[in-house]
RNA sequence: GCGGCCGUAGUCUAGCCUGGACUAGGACGUCAGCCUGCCACGCUGAGGACCCGGGUUCAAAUCCCGGCGGCCGCACCA
């Protein structure tokens, strides 16, 4: 019989325990899309509740929501339409699907910056002129293609009001910078967080939850003013230890990460930006807690030409996954001000920061008036573009032109030095205006999921268990009286009520042997198990039992939400719960 | 998307090569009843499956074709 590996013994615990399974199985399933069940939701939203908890709540990050159909423009802007395709083109012998751009830069000697601006037809041209063959199989190529990876699809009835699946969160929380720059009290710095759906056109999605076509994804964009890059909470992490794979080990071919502390990391310039460096040790503060040791975490960063068209600095944070090896779990991005400065060109809206300076600059501004009465009559209806254009050119740069060429060109008008004044003032100048930088934690939601369950399984006597930590497991305690009689079960259902009433998860189960319900509640990680027994008729005190370590204690009724609470909330352990109890 | 392997109850699987007595067998799980004084006890019973479509054939879980899905490799994962 073959081996299974953790991936499929996992999954089946996931499907036959209601955590988790392919979508759509009735109609042959579709792949790239999973459905949570029950227990699946239960975990994933504990785990999200703990994200809010470490990164949101701790850190005083805002969080947001909109929509995932999101109109086109914002995706052009974002440079996503652009980017987000990739030229394939097919051997023709062999059926190999390649990059074609990615071909040229290898074959061709061309740079990625030339291929990028290639069209399909060029690419093909290119591809012909450099006689570029299969690297396989030698064959010749069909005509590239676009593969596209947002989902397309109209807003309305019109087919011109095209919309994208945003593939990402991020886009979301630019978009509405200025409102959130308002909100914040236009002061830097500060974070915005948006947990939602993610929509990606995977060509060929596989490993369950590793990879889907839609997702929930955690993006966090936080901004910082660039000439104050100091991260005020760094002193939270500086001693904690990263393993690190940097650009220039990576390069050599080396593996093994370094391990180096935040401090270090910085110091040694592996990591650019301290706001960065933060939060990837917060992101592996987070993994720990969720079950992942550290030496099963890394950072790994991406290499140029692996970086995604916003990225100037990204690293990976890896996880090792028994089928597949290191997986990310979250990426960190130091996006600067790439997507503010995008989002400004495209909307023309004025996203800058302001920052008072200490002392105020006296300056000197040169100011540009058209001359209404002079330049309204030549341009006449063209008037409202020009007095437009006119605004957003730097009047230094029209001056320079008319004392070098007596005119200025502003697009396709001729602009004369009569018909404009300029003028020389001083101005003081009170602060300055920038555009804000910004890194980018992001999460994926279900690989978090599929990672705590993945880490929380184990084997105790033969017997399947997951141990979870316990702010994340889906149900919290079972209830259960030891046999099913003597009125047993009646006094096991109220303590049963009192704890739903006190908000904990609870599930009463009277069904089986006590020994079966217990790996049953084993199975699904529930941390404790409260069982009542003949004792319990006597003196109101039941025994919980440890689902790690099987063992038991013995505590009043009465004490549980309290004991229950703290524990919980990790702030006591198992044996403060009660005396130990002996069978 | 290509190539290889694969698809039987909730889960794991037998059967497929060599078509028929398959009314599709088993184990675990589930449910009901009995039993049960602390770790999947036992007994009785119940419900539950051949991925979808087409073809070959008197007859298809079994052979053939297509689709869908899964796994692995290639490519892809910005």
């Amino acid at each position: 019989m073959k081996q299974k590996d953790k991936y499929e013994i996992v999954s089946e615990l996931a499907r036959r325990r209601g955590f988790f399974w392919p979508s759509y199985e009735i109609y042959g399933g579709v792949s790239g899309f999973i459905t949570f069940g029950p227990l699946g939701v239960l975990l994933k939203r504990r785990i999200e509740e703990k994200f809010r908890d470490f990164f949101i709540r701790r850190l005083g990050i805002y969080e947001v929501e909109n929509s995932v159909i999101v109109p086109a423009k914002v995706f052009e802007a974002s440079g996503h339409v652009e980017h987000f395709k990739e030229p394939m083109v097919e051997c023709k012998n062999c059926k190999r699907k390649f990059r074609a751009d990615h071909l040229l830069q290898e074959f061709a000697g061309m740079s990625d910056t030339e291929t990028e601006k290639l069209t399909l037809d060029e690419l093909d041209k290119q591809l012909r002129i450099n006689k570029v063959k299969c690297p396989e199989c030698g064959g010749a190529f069909d005509k590239p293609q676009y593969f596209m990876t947002m989902f397309k699809t109209t807003i309305g009835p019109y087919a011109e009001a095209v919309g994208y699946g945003r593939p990402e969160a991020a886009q979301g929380i630019f978009v509405e910078f200025k409102r959130l720059y308002d909100f914040a009290r236009e002061k830097l710095p500060f974070g915005v967080a948006q947990i939602g759906r993610a929509l990606r056109n995977e060509i060929s999605p596989r490993q369950g939850p590793i990879r889907l076509r839609e997702f929930t994804i955690i993006d966090i964009e936080f901004f910082f003013d660039p000439e104050e890059p100091n991260c005020y909470l760094l002193d939270e992490v500086e001693n904690e230890t990263l393993r690190l794979i940097p650009a220039e080990l990576k390069l050599k071919g080396e593996a093994k990460p370094v391990e180096v502390t935040v401090k270090e990391a910085l110091e040694k310039g592996y990591i650019k930006t301290e706001w960065q460096a933060f939060f990837m040790a917060w992101a592996k503060r987070f993994l720990l807690s969720i079950g992942v040791p550290s030496e099963k975490q890394r950072f790994i960063e991406k290499l140029e030409w692996e970086r995604a068209h916003y990225s100037v600095q990204g690293y990976d944070q890896e996880v090792f996954l028994e089928r597949w090896g290191w997986v990310e779990v979250s990426g960190h991005n130091y996006r600067t001000d790439y997507d503010l400065k995008r989002h400004i060109e495209f909307s023309r809206e004025d996203m800058r920061a302001f920052k008072e300076l200490k002392k105020p600059i006296e300056k000197e501004k040169v100011i540009l008036k058209p001359i209404m009465e002079k330049i309204g009559p030549i341009f006449q209806k063209d008037i409202g573009e020009v007095l437009k254009l006119l605004e957003q050119t730097n009047p230094e740069e029209i001056e320079e032109a008319f004392n070098k060429q007596g005119f200025y060109m502003l697009g396709k008008y001729k602009i004369l030095p009569e018909h404009v004044q300029i003028l020389r003032t001083k101005v003081e100048e009170k602060g300055r205006r920038f555009i804000p930088h910004v890194v980018e934690p992001s999460f994926g939601l279900d690989r978090l999921v599929y990672v705590a369950l993945e880490y929380a399984y184990r084997i105790k006597d033969n017997r399947a268990l997951l141990s979870l930590p316990r702010d994340i497991a889906p149900i919290q305690v079972g209830v259960y009286p030891l046999v099913s009689k003597d009125g047993l079960p009646e006094k096991a259902r109220e303590v049963y009520k009192m704890l739903l009433e006190e908000g904990f998860t609870v599930e009463y189960d009277e069904s089986g042997s006590i020994g079966r319900r217990y790996a049953r509640a084993d199975e699904i990680g529930t941390p404790l198990g409260i069982t009542i027994d003949y004792q319990t008729l006597k003196d109101d005190t039941v025994t919980i039992r440890d689902r790690d370590s099987w063992k038991q204690v013995r505590t009043k009724i009465t004490d549980l939400p309290h004991l229950l609470r703290e524990y919980f909330r990790n702030k006591i352990e198992f044996e403060e719960l009660g005396v130990a109890f002996k069978e």
